[in-house]
DNA sequence: TATCTCCTATGCGAATTCTCATGGTCGAGG
DNA sequence: CCTCGACCATGAGAATTCGCATAGGAGATA
């Protein structure tokens, strides 16, 4: 009941949630996918919250977790902390609380002092999902943005089509892999139209795309 | 009674209002829902009201808390102002006093030094609801006041269908998404009509709506 | 009763999403 | 260096979703 709660709550801010009451199978979608953060309830009805942080963190997963808890004790707290927990809620938590701080954990681990990123005279903006090249707007679909999103927050690091499709649909009903290409293709050409030709997306032959940072460039 | 009486007074007023009489159960909605103000009564069949607000405020709820009281002695009221309470009433109060002192709080905890709201030609009055367009008042029902009145409080930020729905109903018994669409088409209609055609109400698509504020515009 | 407001339902048009077809590009293995 | 299969780019258009406008009924209000 909870877990739903959030999930709806969460989906409302427009985050992409993936959901479950065990631990068990917490612990194995948490091992296979690569989330941006991981909203663990300490209170399960199979195993230890604490354990799923314990081996999750022993099978070198080190997606970010915060503790949802009812228990308030400052031991406890420091436990959770311990085991590689990044930060800690009790309940019942304030719905702007919980999202300011899975804002702030998920910038803190990807290096991003704001939630604006930029990348080159491309500017996009997590908060209120604008993009810009050289301050002038872009205007995107929801998929398009999406896709510039994920290749913003992991700029430098190649993305699988498999991951952009899982960003942007968090695993239910998903289209064609093929769908990716077409976006791709879309954004370049907005892009291209905007910045007068410049290609910040890079195609990875055979693993998938990213975006290439010309201040990082290694020449 | 005096729950039910002061809930009807202020929906006349045309505010939002869920109310119990249990100070477990207002502790309970209290810290799952983020409102704009909580209204204490002292007076409760269960806990103390001091109790009530000594709890919120441990939880991290940082609500207003406007506190309703027979009791007139100053002492009790040094007591509930030092637990975190915004303000003091003690019964019988008056109608306008009350509506006053509760629009002050909101107005002050939102942060905005004045009550009025201007974009453009458009000029928004929190206090008494009102409405003008270059200084003629417009008539707005009841829901199309709240919709820009939230496009108001937060103009320039795009607002979502949901969103509207939680600002205009509070969470229970909300009617269907697409309510908004017809209020957004009705009140863009009425403002047209009253600036010459002139549109204030920008649309993103799949996302939600934006009011536009011409004089922080990028150009 | 008469009026105003709120809400649901519906049709239409527009924007977006998705599939598919075609042709181009890459690179491993001969 | 060539060839072949796998992968990618792109455009067209179908399918879907979304937004706008309006009508009409239910319910509240005067």
């Amino acid at each position: 009941m909870v877990a739903k709660g959030v999930e709806l709550m969460l989906r409302n801010e427009g985050m992409v949630v993936d959901s479950t009451s065990l631990g068990e199978d917490g612990l194995e979608i948490g091992k296979i996918y690569d989330y941006d953060l991981i909203l663990l309830d300490l209170m399960l009805p199979d195993i230890d919250g604490y354990e799923v942080l314990r081996r999750l963190r022993a099978s070198r997963v080190d997606t970010p977790v915060l503790i949802l808890s009812g228990l308030t004790e400052p031991e406890k707290k420091v436990k959770g902390l311990g085991f590689g927990a990044d930060d800690y809620l009790t309940k019942p938590f304030d719905r702007a609380e919980l999202v300011a701080r899975i804002q702030a954990i998920v910038r803190r681990s990807k290096g991003h002092a704001h939630s604006v990123i930029r990348t080159g005279s491309l500017t996009v903006n997590l908060d209120n999902r604008a993009v810009d090249v050289a301050g002038v707007p872009l205007h995107l679909t929801a998929k398009e943005y999406g896709i510039i999103e994920l290749l913003s927050l992991r700029k430098g690091q190649t993305l699988t089509k498999e991951q952009f499709l899982n960003h942007l649909y968090g695993g239910i009903d998903e289209p064609e892999l093929k769908i990716i290409d077409v976006f791709i293709c879309k954004l370049r050409k907005k892009l291209a139209n905007a910045t007068g030709g410049e290609n910040y997306i890079e195609t990875v032959w055979g693993r998938g795309y990213v975006l290439r940072d010309p201040e990082n460039d290694v020449n």
